[in-house]
DNA sequence: TGACATAGTGTAGTTTAAACACTATATCTT
DNA sequence: AAGATATAGTGTTTAAACTACACTATGTCA
């Protein structure tokens, strides 16, 4: 079967920038790429977006069959498309970002053949075609976006500290916050529950545990916040 | 000639969302389309993608031929996908917009056959394919990039008054603004530089005139402004 | 010369942001 | 059991930014 048209065309693909957050840093996940060009090399997952499925669902599909994830927030980040930014052909590629709570992917099980890894953003391998590019990108739309939408509910688990959370900023904007002024802030957002919980298993005074109020949460998404801090 | 590819492949488009601002509206610039389908209907400015250009070197080359513009300022928007989007086959567009200083361009002279026209962007036609979910997208991002970015060179006359500058933010953001506290925190920015030069030919007090300082609004485009006014 | 239309200007009250250090509470060690 | 240690948790003061608000100045036109 082939298919055949009166102008060339670009291939279309998607690929995704899949963040995830351990204590000590924002880390990507990559994909060992199993064929020529840069076999061996180190790529964001991605592939080429079928004829009857959105863009969007293309990166879900690819992050599934690539990475194992699934339910991941999702957001389309930037099209790129110079020529010769595949040595092969002209490929048109749609990037996305993905946040992921890191600890319910820790072992990954990538469901094709490829090795797939997560790496801290200031620790890099070397990436395939205009990758690096791509999570740049990603990167400064993370950080812009933590300034006027909460993000935690995607990077933390369901129950999360104070310390937690402001840890997660102080990594994603890669500079110290005031811990006292960082409380008033959130908490005068009121997008937090306090639990009738704390930590387990600290040798140290046990810190309270938050959720997110989901309702609140959605809202304040929607609506935007101004979180300079 | 013919083209010839294993698997299918959607045709890869850009569409251009083209704002322009007068003393009363937001202006947008549309196209008649010729051809089937939507034959006689508006439609964003835009076509195919060539293979040995840029994504925005497309833009800017389907501007030049379907409007006559040139040398506008230019960014790309979002990429709309969704099979079914256009009738004929699968499409996948990347959507630009851009700014223009609509005095420059009253007189609308399409290089092409296609008649252009500018309307106000609170009284539209109806638009083709899914070029109304793009105009909104544009609205968004507009409305959203103008209270951290200075956009005013690229909708103003060279000289401008206070008064024009804020009729700009006023159209944009769809809301009355105090003009005491306008002037402040435009005067703060320091991105002004006063002329010897008032308005000519007005019935009442002239305006003293205005222009960007290139090398200070340059810099803040980069930095970022908070102008939450 | 008076009516008119828009330009241009300041202040007080309120809110938000920024800087900053000590006490509380749990575990671990000896 | 007591002291060391590690992190949790908490307020105040100062400076800056934002908000609301109304009158005078200066040009044209009739």
């Amino acid at each position: 079967m082939a298919y055949t048209y009166q102008y060339a065309r670009p291939a279309v693909t998607v690929d995704c920038v899949v963040f995830g957050l351990d204590d000590q840093d924002l880390k990507v996940l990559l994909i060992q790429r199993d064929n020529e060009p840069f076999a061996g090399r180190w790529a964001l997952p991605g592939g080429f977006v079928k004829m009857d499925e959105t863009l969007e669902e293309s990166a879900l599909r690819e992050l599934r069959e690539e990475t194992g994830l699934t339910k991941v927030f999702l957001e389309q980040l930037y099209t790129f498309g110079n020529p010769g930014r595949d040595p092969r052909e002209r490929v048109v590629t749609v990037a996305y970002y993905a946040l992921v709570k890191l600890l319910d992917h820790k072992v990954q099980a990538a469901t094709d053949a490829r090795e797939a890894a997560w790496f801290a953003v200031d620790d890099m391998p070397k990436l395939c075609f205009d990758h690096e590019t791509i999570l740049d990108t990603a990167l400064k739309r993370l950080q812009g976006k933590v300034r006027y939408q909460p993000i935690g509910f995607e990077l933390l688990p369901p129950k999360f500290s104070l310390t937690q959370l402001q840890r997660m900023y102080e990594i994603i904007l890669e500079r110290p916050l005031d811990k006292r002024n960082f409380r008033k802030k959130v908490i005068s957002l009121d997008i937090l529950d306090e639990l009738d919980e704390v930590e387990q298993d600290v040798a140290h005074r046990a810190a309270r545990l938050y959720r997110f109020n989901e309702r609140k949460y959605r809202q304040m998404t929607k609506d935007g916040i101004n979180f300079e801090i």
